[in-house]
RNA sequence: CGGGGUGUAGCUCAGCUUGGCUAGAGCGCUACGUUCGGGACGUAGAGGCCGCAGGUUCAAAUCCUGUCACCCCGACCA
């Protein structure tokens, strides 16, 4: 048998037979159009908020995803295994990871025996692998290996939202490598990747590997795989020139760093008075300018010592990125005590001029040729105070986030920003769980180690929607071939009409047949009715048997994207389809 | 967790401001008939604790209080 899609275990079903709850109108609660459009096609119901019912047609998406997932982890060396949603809270105590959660661990207790058994619903799981790695690994022959598992995720959403885009309940595969080097990671670490850029590939996802916040590994330790789409919760930079793609709090921006030298003969900063009026919004209403005319001034505490952070009055701050300028390992935004000590002001006064600490200076604020800042006195502010003349600007740092139309860091084109969906993540954990779970091997040398660790997931549940987000028109969703529920649809106009029913039948079996999965409408309704509910539900190719076409001898073969069918006669069609899938697959 | 919105038939919604007959429409559903190539039409039906609880009143879908659920914005999101 020779499979031309993903193959999921039945090819073939009859509308009449299956349980496909179509919907013309659009219900209330559905904002987004993967939403919307997921409820009209019949494929989920909500039970209550973030949590969804995968009906037959959407389930059969979901595994058809799955499957893709599961053959390029397989492909790329990972092996899988199926791990307990049902977890200890202990394992979480022992990672810290019980407070690093919070609420969003689903957590309760029950009752066993005269006991009290405190669970948790795995939100990853990350404590249960390492704990079965750290019972049955111990030496470095038995590593590398890789694991994965395709499994429903529990997390407590604050808020779920969008559909099936953030609930409290998902499908995920996550996969976990566990190495004797940083080789070895890397290693696994690219096979993930490239595994993943083949999956969103597979799935008809336009997707941007992103640089993501690493962490304590730093450099290339983390990408996370966005979908652009309009709806996505996520902002992704990117330069369109280059290809450089990184997430709002890791982007770089390709800004120059600048020293300035005082202006001769300028004249001094201007005090005026601005009673309470503490934020930018306040001032610039007040004295009738624009943000991007102010000098923010930031306390910070970095490593328990005061500093400064200048920005241009619109922007915002990094704390990454004003913590490696600080050389710090903690910064954290200064308490009212330490920002009156420094700056002799209560907040919202601060300025760069008398100022008693270190300054850090953003890119930016070096441009501004006359600035209002606060004046380090109560309701004032310095007007006319010119960067490198007032205040000393021996250098300058990149401190805040990446905007629309920075320079990229990587070549000479422009940042642009962009919305996105989160649809994977690649990380390289390194000995954070290792260490704590005590899973370690011995080298040749007898030494012991801790296990060197990487996970990698992807949402399914998630690509699912991201899918239905990016591929549909006004009529309805528009599946790629790969992850479409059924490949065709056969679409009987009368069926009634014993000739249309006997040919409707023959075309459907012999697809069905050469494992093409294949969906007939067999249902006792009118020709307008059942074309608007299959682009509805999108199916790729159509097939319409009809009186009209019968007497030429035809059957009208459309893709779901095309306007016009293909005349096909009739006996040529099974063949036909055949192809057609076949081409697709391979292009 | 802060702010806003909505709960009336399976779905979309009207009615509520200004309390009053038997609570309505469209779609969907059932039966029959006419239709039949892009969500047909007619006739006859079924379907409602007006989210839930309390209160005000002769009388509550409508006013008041509480509560629950859902949606949106924000905060949060290893």
């Amino acid at each position: 048998m020779i499979f031309f899609t993903t193959p999921v275990s039945r090819f073939d079903m009859r509308w009449s037979q299956s349980f496909i709850p179509t919907m013309k109108e659009v219900p209330a609660e559905a904002e987004v159009p993967s939403h919307q459009l997921m409820l009209r096609a019949g494929l989920i119901r909500q039970l209550m908020a973030g949590a969804y019912t995968y009906l037959p047609l959407g389930y059969r998406i979901v595994r058809k995803v799955s499957e893709i997932v599961r053959q390029e982890m397989d492909r790329a060396g990972a092996i899988e295994l199926f791990m307990p949603a049902l977890q200890p809270i202990d394992i979480f105590e022992r990672t810290g990871r019980r407070e690093a959660f919070g609420n969003v661990l689903f957590n309760f207790e029950v009752k066993r025996g005269d006991r009290r058994l405190h669970l948790a619903l795995g939100p990853t799981h990350e404590e249960v692998i390492t704990d079965l790695m750290a019972k049955h690994i111990s030496s470095y022959r038995q590593l590398p290996i890789t694991l994965y598992q395709i499994q429903t995720k529990f997390r407590n959403e604050e808020r779920p939202r969008f559909g099936v885009l953030r609930t409290s309940e998902f499908l995920m595969k996550d996969a976990y490598s566990f190495g004797t080097s940083i080789e070895q990671l890397n290693a696994a670490y690219d096979s993930m990747y490239q595994a993943y850029c083949r999956i969103f590939e597979r799935c008809g996802l336009k997707y941007l590997p992103v640089e993501a916040e690493s962490g304590p590994i730093g450099g290339d330790a983390s990408h996370e795989f966005m979908v652009p789409a309009d709806n996505g919760e996520d902002f992704v930079v990117h330069c369109p020139g280059c290809g450089y793609a990184a997430n709002q709090e890791r982007a770089d921006t390709g800004r120059q760093s600048a020293v300035l030298q005082p202006v001769a003969g300028s004249s001094a900063p201007v005090r005026v008075a601005t009673p309470n009026a503490g934020s930018i919004e306040q001032v610039s209403r007040l004295l009738k300018t624009d943000a991007t005319s102010f000098i923010k001034t930031l306390i910070y505490v970095a490593d328990g010592k005061p500093v400064a952070v200048l920005l241009r009055g619109d922007h915002t701050a990094n704390e990454g990125k004003i913590r490696r300028a600080a050389k710090a390992t903690v910064v954290e935004l200064a308490d009212e005590a330490t920002i009156l000590k420094v700056t002799g002001a209560p907040v919202g006064f601060a300025g760069p001029i008398g100022i008693k600490c270190d300054c850090l200076i953003d890119h930016d604020v070096a441009k501004i040729s006359s600035a209002i800042t606060g004046a380090n006195e109560k309701d004032a502010h310095l007007t006319g105070v010119i960067p490198g003349t007032h205040f000393a600007v021996q250098g300058t740092f990149d401190l805040r986030n990446a905007e629309s139309k920075d320079p990229c860091p990587k070549c000479s084109g422009t940042l642009e920003i962009v919305h996105g969906i989160e649809v994977g993540h690649v990380f390289k954990l390194g000995t954070k769980y290792s260490v704590s779970m005590d899973a370690r091997f011995v080298d040749a040398q007898e030494q012991s180690h801790p296990i060197i660790m990487g996970c990698y997931g992807i949402g399914v549940t998630r690509v699912v929607a991201s899918i239905v987000e990016t591929c549909h028109d006004e009529n309805g969703i528009i599946w790629p071939l790969a992850v479409a529920p059924y490949s065709v649809e056969v679409i009987p106009l009368n069926v009634t009409d014993a000739e249309v029913m006997k040919i409707s039948n023959q075309i459907y079996n012999d697809l069905s047949a050469v494992g093409i999965d294949v969906l007939m409408d067999d249902r006792d309704q009118r020709p307008g009715f059942k074309f608007k509910d299959a682009d509805l539900i999108g199916i790729p190719l159509r097939i319409t048997i009809g009186g009209k076409g019968l007497a030429e001898g035809i059957a009208e073969i459309k893709w779901r994207t095309e306007p016009d069918a293909r005349k096909v006669p009739l006996a040529d069609a099974v063949g036909y389809v055949k192809d057609l899938i076949a081409e697709k697959m391979m292009g």
